[in-house]
RNA sequence: GUGGGCGUAGUUCAGCGGUUAGAACGCCUGGCUGUGGCCCAGGAGGUCGGGGGUUCGAAUCCCCUCGCCCACCCCA
């Protein structure tokens, strides 16, 4: 094979689209019910504003950020997440003098240089939302609650809502100092990584699998208890709101996020179905993030959907299945017969009618078995002696009834589907 | 970036030193000269990922290389 996709970017295909649509059009749906409106950005940003945004100490941005030289000299990087674009084009648009309050939803390709395997890929697609401008809790409760029903209107069960409090400014770092001690005390016991983590880190440590390390901070303290007031109160009226709304969820102290933005609440969708990658979504809130920026001070909270996951977790519960056919087939015999039934064809097409037929001149019954296999529900046969008479036989291909009707009349015969 | 597994037909895989490399599914043709699915018969399709080596002989053993997958790391 010469030319195959790059590592880790893939091909989807028509036999898989029909789930990709249906994730689409259900987000666009649901996420435009709690008003939502879409956003497209470009794929491609001035690096800069990802090393700001999502901080230039982050995996991402330090190793895995697609970036090149323009021809201007810019430096400029396929984008690794969404977020920063929609700010930038928040910000850009002035949208926030005309309104403030902003709420986007955006759906497309994002491109990090990881180690390609089970649900992480180089080149992958979201569906995230921001809202901007709320630092009300309710908001963040609110989205959570988006999430959640999003997942369940998808038809999905296998999955869990957890979320957490980060903090802000003021106590996370307290919080970090506190923790830092602890797993110094643990050092010896840790594993190299672990012990690594301590100075990248030091909440990843939450994440080991190693059994030793598992040990060694069981009883490390936790975020939860040492939130300051405001933060704390924060969560907790999240939590109530979450419960008003009766958005069942658990609260995950170790859930930590990788960007540098995030603040306060953080939330996560995880399911056991997939592997190693367990998240399907996850998100936040990232008050600061529109100032550093370049924006006025505002409050932001939102999430991504990670959709190759969410389409193997539809897989795994049987919620990708392909979608109806409703084509029509033609199946031709002779020259005669393909001059008569090309204008035909052409006018039912306009008429809203899905419409293949056989271009090659096969055989009827290869013509039929291709019929079949794209699940026509009715084949149009026209061969030259329907051509004589000016008829055409109409096959029914669930109840095999044949009937004859005038080419002319064909149109009729067909449900009118809104072009 | 680190580790492990695997590359043989369109697909999933068997063969793991010895004649012309197999199966299933898929595809094509015919049985049914103008009627699909089921059945039956036949057919097409492979530089055994690539290169080098060992050997009388390599898909099979060794080395290198490329690719894919999974896991670590990290994250959606």
């Amino acid at each position: 094979m010469k030319y195959s996709s790059i590592k880790g970017m893939s091909d989807i295909m028509p036999s898989e689209i029909s789930a990709w649509q249906k994730l689409e059009s259900t987000a666009l749906e649901v996420f435009g019910l709690y008003g939502y409106l879409e956003i497209r950005t470009p794929i491609v940003e001035k690096t800069d504003l990802f090393v700001r945004g999502i901080g230039s100490n982050t995996m991402v941005v330090e190793k895995e950020m697609y970036s090149f030289k323009d021809i201007s000299d810019d430096m400029l990087s396929l984008r690794p997440e969404g977020t920063a674009s929609v700010i930038r084009a928040y910000i850009e648009s002035g949208a926030y003098q005309a309104e403030g309050i902003a709420k986007y939803v955006y759906i497309g390709p994002m491109f990090r240089r990881e180690r390609p395997q089970k649900g992480r890929y180089r080149q992958f697609h979201q569906i995230g939302v921001e809202a901007i401008g709320l630092s009300d809790p309710l908001i963040d409760a609110e989205q959570i609650a988006m999430g959640d029903f999003f997942f369940k209107k998808l038809g999905l069960s296998d999955f869990t809502t957890e979320i957490n409090s980060l903090g802000c400014k003021k106590c996370r770092p307290e919080y970090n100092k506190v923790f830092g001690e602890f797993l110094k005390t643990k050092h010896a016991r840790l594993c190299a990584d672990c012990q690594r983590r301590i100075l990248t880190n030091p909440l990843r440590a939450f994440d080991c699998k190693n059994p030793d390390c598992i040990a060694a901070i069981k009883e490390a303290p936790l975020i939860g208890s040492h939130l300051c007031k405001e933060c704390s109160d924060h969560f907790l009226s999240v939590q109530k709101r979450l419960n008003q709304l009766g958005t069942k969820f658990v609260v995950n102290h170790k859930i930590v996020r990788g960007l540098d933005y995030y603040m306060r609440t953080a939330f996560e969708y995880t399911t056991d179905k997939l592997g190693s990658q367990n998240a399907i979504a996850g998100g936040g809130r990232y008050d600061g993030l529109v100032h550093d920026l370049g924006g006025p001070n505002l409050p932001g909270v939102g999430f991504a959907i990670g959709m190759e996951r969410v389409i193997m977790l539809m897989q795994a519960s049987n919620l990708a299945a392909a979608a109806e056919s409703d084509m029509v087939f033609f199946a031709l015999l002779g020259e005669t017969a393909r001059e008569k039934a090309i204008p035909v064809i052409n006018s039912l097409r306009q008429d809203g009618i899905k419409i293949e037929l056989d271009y090659d001149g096969h055989s009827l019954k290869s013509q039929m078995r291709r019929a079949d296999k794209m699940a026509a529900h009715t084949v149009v046969i026209i061969g030259d002696e329907e051509v004589a008479k000016g008829k055409a036989v109409i096959r029914n291909m669930r109840t095999k009834e044949q009937e004859e009707v005038n080419i002319g009349d064909l149109a009729r015969h067909f449900v009118r589907i809104e072009v």
